[in-house]
DNA sequence: TCGTTATTGTTTCCCAGTAGACAATTTTTT
DNA sequence: AAAAAATTGTCTACTGGGAAACAATAACGA
């Protein structure tokens, strides 16, 4: 049993040098994030990425679509798709402004505010606790890296 | 100017809770590493899911298929497709265990080895700085805490 | 031992998300 | 002013990945 690799007796698999490799741990971490994310939204029928839709539209009201789509990390042909089922289903208005008419202006209806007002909480609470297997501590110097990773400013306690 | 959310001269977007919402950093951070994966990868035609099979596969040589899906978090179902294909590819070896008809037991091949041992120090040089925007000490810092939100230990340094 | 339940990989079907081309505009260049 | 280039949202086609049902086998219980 010198050799761990060879130690497979207990159903444990080693990893090696992907335990070091960052992008694997976040493509696992964010898995485990969102299995979490459901549970907490179970009630709600809603998905993560309708609701930074929302929540970014909540913040930012008339937002272009595209700087929106760049802003989420979602491509622009996935993005339209997206916001026109939020359309439909009375979450959102579009319009083309008056300035770009190849351009359309995204705002959130009363109904989206509602459903807003809804989430925000569900959120909140979501996050106020330390991540799974990670202290309340760790949990914040764990965001605190990824915000300086990507380059994104902490605009919720300020 | 007193009210941050009104001020979007300049583009920037306000994120509001989802600044603290460790699922919404977690997925920007993963497609960011894994822009710069591709970037690193450039010349090897991989996914980054077909290089975590190869790593664990070198690492736990005849390791049931189903146990692979689990420890990388690929369902079942997907992980079929990737292993045949793997297969058809040279790069694997599938074979039934004698003491469970219904199993599958995976080994790389010669060519899967050869291949482990040219992607290997493209990951290790990939993975050598710290990642964009932090420092090599807050990257070692952000991993170790995701290892320990995953209860992954690191095999790499030992 | 026989019937029931759980596990393992596979198949089929479906949906989220992407790539690339496109039309309509706007911006820039000449 | 005209032409060229860039931007913006959309469309079509495609891929990765998941859910659920399935067959084969193994494990378990009466």
């Amino acid at each position: 049993m010198d050799d761990p690799r060879k130690d497979r007796s207990d159903g444990k698999v080693q990893y090696g040098p992907l335990s070091e490799a960052l992008g694997f741990l976040l493509r696992l971490g964010q898995l485990k994030s969102f299995a979490g994310f459901f549970r907490s939204f179970e009630a709600e029928d809603i998905r993560p990425g309708e609701l930074t839709v929302l929540m970014v539209l909540h913040e930012n009201p008339g937002i272009r679509q595209g700087m929106l789509a760049k802003a989420l990390s979602i491509k622009r042909a996935h993005m339209t798709k997206m916001v026109r089922q939020m359309e439909d289903e009375g979450l959102i208005l579009r319009r083309v402004p008056e300035d770009d008419k190849r351009a359309m202006e995204l705002w959130l209806t009363e109904a989206g505010e509602a459903r807003v007002a809804v989430l925000a909480p569900i959120l909140a609470e979501h996050e106020s606790g330390g991540a799974a297997g990670l202290s309340v501590t760790e949990t914040a110097e764990l965001k605190r890296l990824l915000r300086k990773m990507l380059n994104i400013r902490n605009g919720a306690s300020g």
